[in-house]
DNA sequence: AAAATGTATGTAAACGTTTACGGAACTTTT
DNA sequence: AAAAGTTCCGTAAACGTTTACATACATTTT
């Protein structure tokens, strides 16, 4: 027998599906005796009530989708525990999707979270995403959005994300002070702006230092490890190699870790490292990796806190948040 | 204007809602013009089917789902790689929960599932689990499922598993063949099959080798880091400490690597290590982490083909699968 | 005895979509 | 000119659930 209706329970013990309904929802307004053979044959028969039917009826689903470009990053996993917690707390689902980075599947994420009637929608943007209708559309469907870690000017939404200029700055910063003078930067895909940030923030450093960037010691790859891998091969076999490297993530770093053992060069001897992110490996990289911390698991929080207040709010213009986390020097031997 | 639907394009247009229907589905007894009226107004109007109506009028929802014990664990996202890969191109969403080993949750998510009426769940039972109704109670409702990595034998449904016992072999004589003499195993929750069946295996090494297990080198732990961290701790503070451990995941075996950095013990010279998983991570640390290998993304994609198989299937009594994959040794630095 | 109140249940509409069936208005065939 | 076929569209039911409203009966109050 398979899933059974509050209709087949109705028929069965010969009363009206509202009756049923009312039993089900524990009404003072039904007999106890008839509340008790609802119960048990709802048990017995494991009656399960279809979120379709309620979600068709009631206007809100307690369901916010989750977009994020892959789910085998730390990075991202941390952070979807961080956003689940905070809205399971406040009995919310959550929807999960990822995009691969591919812009057509990210518009068909979006296209289901909208049939889907989930209300709200938290994203970190794709990197192959450079056309923004499917999210902009969201504000006059009056879906609520927040736009995490990759985040675009262009849209409307809330953003949560890291002060990726500093973050750079730092970087380059400390590698100019532990005495580098090679320094080099393996940056990631053009099209985002945390790339350009970091970049920026990078660049600063050396301008503020008089110190110049060589055009070949700046590279782009993907936060993938197979490509930071071949970047860092290339960067290295330079004929005047970079004696430090700054890179774009700590997956990028591990590519390049890779590489130069590879290579056999010695880190930090003969390569200074420095990744972005801080990934829970990096002490048991040898040599422990020095890095630039990112609070994921309280940017998924702060996600869900942020776009949950957007939902609960009965305000039609919600007004646009902006939090910016601090990014910070995580100081290990990879320097 | 927020959502809108078939309804409101038919008023707007002075026609059926039928027609609209039918426009939108490009079917052939619609007049071009009207068909060409209604896809521009769904298009202005940013109409998005709903979901939950079609849900509730068809049988089938092309939905499966999927319950992970956690998903900031390399292993799983992998598997939810390889089964989404496999899923989305039979036409099929994937929708990820995680139960953080929490049996209240697990059995929440499964409700859950029943209620959006999912054409499949494919799980990975939490280690707290010790009571199967919610899962058994699945083949009642004719809901298919398959269980990988951790299956349990008093379930209904497909299994997807790996050959455990013989991994653990394939562990403990690699370490014997390595002239280790004091060996141990940190394994992992005694509730899981794959935790004892990865043990006797390691057990039976010892045994064809006419070795003896002494009881303080047999510990149990969990699967998260800070766990196995304290574990390896103890472990290697005996008075007799052990020359090589058999850690029951690379996880786990991370743990170890950090509380021999702690105290001193070079690996492999003065501890010899073997993991359980194979993790990306595993080449790039010091040294390379040798370990026995799943193949955590073709169990993925294994686990979606029998499902989906088994939901295609209009075979009521679809035969239950078991797939079990050989494990690897993976010879690196680390024994 | 009539009126009022309380208790337990049923009726029906609504949510958004698909689709079998029917039919009106043409056009073509005989 | 009647018969047959074609083209286009509308009606209505169904999916599972909730809930405002109605109602029937029983009990209490006047």
């Amino acid at each position: 027998m398979p899933q059974v209706s509050i209709k087949d329970i109705a028929r069965m013990l010969n009363i009206s599906v509202a009756t049923v309904s009312r039993a089900l929802h524990n009404r003072y307004d039904v007999k106890p005796e008839t509340k008790l053979k609802v119960l048990e044959l709802a048990e017995r028969l494991n009656y399960r009530p279809s979120s379709h039917a309620i979600g068709l009826l009631k206007k809100r689903t307690h369901t916010i989708g989750l977009v994020v470009p892959e789910i085998d990053n730390q990075f991202f996993s941390e952070i979807i525990n961080g956003l689940e917690n905070v809205a399971y707390q406040q009995g919310y689902n959550v929807m999960i999707f990822q995009s691969q980075n591919i812009y057509e599947r990210e518009v068909k994420i979006i296209d289901q979270l909208i049939g889907a009637r989930v209300d709200g929608i938290a994203i970190s943007i794709g990197s192959s995403t450079l056309d923004f209708k499917h999210l902009n559309m969201l504000k006059d469907l009056d879906i609520p959005l927040a736009m995490f870690d990759r985040a675009n000017d262009q849209v409307y939404g809330h953003k949560i994300i890291n002060d990726n200029f500093e973050g750079g700055y730092k970087a380059g910063e400390f590698l100019i002070k532990s005495g580098r003078k090679r320094i080099a930067h393996i940056a990631g895909p053009s099209t985002l702006k945390l790339t350009r940030l970091r970049m920026q923030g990078f660049k600063a450093a050396l301008r503020d230092a008089q110190m110049e960037l060589r055009p070949e010691y700046l590279v782009h790859t993907t936060f993938r490890m197979e490509d930071s891998h071949q970047t860092a091969l290339d960067l290295l076999s330079l004929p005047e190699p970079p004696d430090a490297i700054f890179a774009v993530s700590d997956y990028v770093a591990l590519g390049v870790l890779k590489a130069a053992r590879e290579l056999h060069l010695h880190v930090p001897n003969d390569l200074a490292l420095i990744g972005f992110t801080n990934l829970a490996v990096g002490p048991l990289l040898e040599p422990p990796l020095t890095t630039i911390s990112q609070q994921s698991y309280e940017m998924g929080e702060e996600t869900a806190r942020i776009l949950l207040e957007n939902i609960e709010s009965s305000d039609k213009d919600f007004k646009l948040q902006t939090r910016i986390f601090k990014p910070e020097l995580v100081i290990r031997n990879s320097v």
